[in-house]
DNA sequence: CCGGTCCGGGAGAGCGCTCCCGCGCCGCGC
DNA sequence: GCGCGGCGCGGGAGCGCTCTCCCGGACCGG
């Protein structure tokens, strides 16, 4: 702190105008004299103004900012590394929703505050940020299908938008992915393959979209001629999923096709696979979901469902963006398509 | 927005007392009755007050915030997505960072806000959040070596602290490890486990950091006998890795060891190597460095160089908060000792 | 030529909070 | 018994901004 930043009664001062008028400049609000406003800009520009956002937050009650909250259960060791975060950031798909979300707020001079809700004492310090104003709304990503967060928020009528549909129905506005869809793409790629002992390693079970892929794959096979397909179930983690193929192959050493319902998953099956004595794509086909960066990691590169969530992702920061300025008032909601990308790995 | 929230004023008038002394209790300020406390903290709870944080920080001149830069050079296509946001994110040593992060700031009730400076337009962005006081001082994480970010931070003396140090000597206060050390670890092991063709893939030798790596590498292979050690330079990514490997593999196809500078290019090695019919690590021992997820998702698991990042990051926290608070007001740097992680690669 | 309208600009009232200052009361010392 | 110090509390100013009101001048129509 060298001297003290310029205030706009400065900048008025020296342009010769009211605060009033100044402001009205910087805020870009016409009815202001072309030369006035020309002299404004100038005495700005010569002080190097900054407005100061606390002021005007305090008056126009908005922050400006909005939390990025990544929500589910883990442990609060409360210690100087946080495993929730680390896990959560770790998952590659995280990659591509700070990159949608940042691309939209951006040009809007709006920043994501991160922050986590994975023990009730992080519940509330989310709760109490957005009350105190310092955030105008949340973009709520669960990991965990009963997450208490999005029905707290919704009692306190917060403006928040989810990704992805709430296990049980509540009032929220939320961007999805048609899952079921995506299953479907797997499963019929699968088949036009060739693949005659498809079988799938679902996430955990508890989550819609877990559920909705593994249904969408289910009811493709079955409509083909394969009502039974093994099911194993995974915890979206690339352990996970390498244990729940290890468990497949025990079981059914003749499948020749997996769908796994991450790509983290996938890149598990993959290696399980190879452990296995296994070539992919040659003795097994291998499909993973999402096309995150993990795909393209993972030997072979995986052949994925994408979701776009880069888009979702922004078209997320919009909605919250229209339920901030109070142009939405009612819950909605946005499904998105998936998309096969074909790759080396099916 | 059902009701105005309650303020200090209505919770003084609930509670009998003044607004001064209902902001000594919120703020934990002695010089109050233990009675009266008691009453105000009922009063509080009853109406649910919470502080605004905007009208604090207006007259604080802190906003309890902090920004966490990822700098670069990138392309800033300004569409709806941010290829540089989605690549540093991809890089899984970010979420260790984080987590760092969060677990020092969050105990204070403070949240970093991510911010991405990769071009001209975005770095004024963060020089202007930090002017006008939106968040009181950055983090900040060079992915480059020239990055202007930390000399205009510091010209304009806005607290600030860089992970790892500058290429050109700045009053500055970082964080970094002993690079060298981390080499000559690598080093080592690979010597101790009977290489004699080590080979190694660079970092950008532009950053100091794949210097001092690559340096304490050659250095102790040169002590060891083996002065010539065949080099690649990568960009710290998994396809520069691997066709890293690939040019070194075409002069030298002898190899039986080699360190990469990061564990998305020792995972890149990895696939190169296998996609020659090399085994890892029987033809060729592979040893990263970071210590990042990508250590663990790589096939085999990598053998690699930890840096403390959780440490590293809480560190830069704890310095940061420091300069804010006007306890530390010289530059200062902290360096780490890195330590190697023994798993299958190597 | 006068009244009405419109538009650019200024004055001033807060937004909710912290913090300085000062007042009254209690207790101790002379 | 009176004076003085200290502690607990209230009053009030002011942080930097926005926004509503109001005023004065220009312009138009009757």
């Amino acid at each position: 702190m060298t001297r003290k930043a310029p205030t706009l009664e400065d900048v008025a001062r020296e342009a010769g105008v009211s605060r009033a008028t100044v402001s009205r400049v910087v805020n870009g609000i016409r009815n202001v004299d072309p030369a006035i406003r020309e002299t404004v800009r100038e005495a700005i520009a010569r002080s190097g103004y900054t407005p100061n956002r606390a002021a005007r937050s305090l008056v126009t009650r908005r922050a400006g900012t909005i939390a990025l909250v990544v929500s589910g259960a883990g442990d609060d060791t409360g210690g100087e590394r946080n495993e929730f975060a680390a896990r959560a950031l770790a998952d590659p798909f995280f990659g591509r929703v700070v990159s949608g979300v940042v691309g939209f707020l951006r040009p809007r001079s709006t920043h994501p505050v991160l922050m986590f809700a994975e023990s009730e004492d992080a519940r509330q310090q989310v709760l109490a940020y957005l009350r105190q104003g310092s955030a105008d709304g949340a973009l709520v990503f669960s990991t965990h299908a009963e997450d208490p967060l999005p029905g707290l928020l919704a009692a306190e009528s917060l403006p928040c938008v989810l990704f992805a549909r709430p296990a049980r129905p509540a009032p929220v506005t939320y961007v999805d992915l048609d899952h079921r869809e995506g299953g479907r793409l797997a499963a019929e790629h699968l088949l036009a393959r060739g693949c005659r002992r498809g079988a799938t390693i679902a996430g955990p079970l508890d989550l819609p979209a877990a559920q909705d892929r593994l249904s969408g794959f289910q009811d493709t096979m079955a409509r083909h001629g394969h009502p039974y397909v093994p099911i194993a179930e995974g915890g979206f983690t690339l352990d996970s999923g390498a244990s729940a193929m290890k468990r497949l192959l025990a079981e059914h050493p003749d499948i020749d096709g997996v769908f796994a319902a991450n790509d983290l998953m996938a890149q598990g099956v993959c290696q399980a696979l190879r452990a296995s004595g296994r070539r992919v794509p040659r003795d097994v086909a291998v499909i993973g979901f999402d096309d995150s960066s993990a795909a393209l990691a993972c030997f072979p590169p995986l052949t994925t469902v994408r979701q776009p969530m880069e888009e979702m992702a922004a078209t997320m920061a919009r909605l919250l963006q229209e339920q901030i300025e109070g142009k939405r008032t009612e819950p909605t909601s946005v499904i998105f398509e998936p998309e096969l990308v074909r790759r080396e790995s099916a």
